[in-house]
DNA sequence: CCACAATATGAATATCTGTTCATATGAAGT
DNA sequence: ACTTCATATGAACAGATATTCATATTGTGG
């Protein structure tokens, strides 16, 4: 038997990472800010906004999905702000939040792109 | 009446956006990716392989989860290419795929602490 | 080749998520 | 006030997802 130490646990790395790792709750924070781009219909939604303000019934003729669908995944949308709205009478205008957005569609798709 | 015509549909909106729109597979694609992000055991075993390579059960101890959940997550990290892997003995060593990941986790982090 | 150690995998289950359908809200014109 | 248009919302259902438990695979030392 070699003088290897099978401590099956890697003491040295634990302590690095524990010290390194972010908190639970901004982890979590995180995932749950992931997860809003993690459905293809939201995805779609938020390319259409970088072409500037739609209104709801426009993004629903262009995805082919009804009012309602799209009515409910701009309200996620909205609780993550992610998007901003603007009434003009019965209408309301949707468009995104701020640029970071665009970065991080554009930063995901240079990955898939390889 | 004005001489606004209502027509519900904005045109010029609708055909700009269907200019500039990606593919319905690529969008398709963005998402699934985003989807691993969205995921609080992944992100966690994600900012763990911030810090080098790291084997299963060390994995497993520092998110306090059973070795055989740990083994699932880094399946699905595997198959979208985020994780690779080495084999030592008995022991899978994994780490990131590449450091785009990084500038993702990066950027989700910024926004979040805005 | 046998036992054990490290990891992987399959089936089952409980929970979460997205769409649909019906209905509600809210604004504008008559 | 009433009707219509644009959007929002609630309940319900179907499909997806993550963990658990049991078991399989693969490597190492004796």
């Amino acid at each position: 038997m070699e003088e290897k130490e099978f401590l099956h646990v890697h003491e040295e790395v634990i302590a690095k990472v524990q010290e390194k790792m972010p908190e639970e709750e901004r982890l979590y924070q995180l995932s749950e800010f992931y997860k809003v781009f993690g459905d293809i219909t939201r995805v779609k939604i938020l390319f259409v906004l970088l072409q500037g303000e739609v209104c709801v019934y426009d993004i629903a003729c262009l995805l082919d999905m009804t009012q309602s669908a799209i009515s409910h995944q701009l309200r996620i949308l909205k609780q993550m702000q992610l998007v901003t709205y603007r009434r003009e009478g019965k209408t309301m205008f949707y468009s995104l939040a701020d640029d970071h957005i665009e970065n991080i569609l554009r930063l995901g798709m240079e990955h898939i792109c390889e």
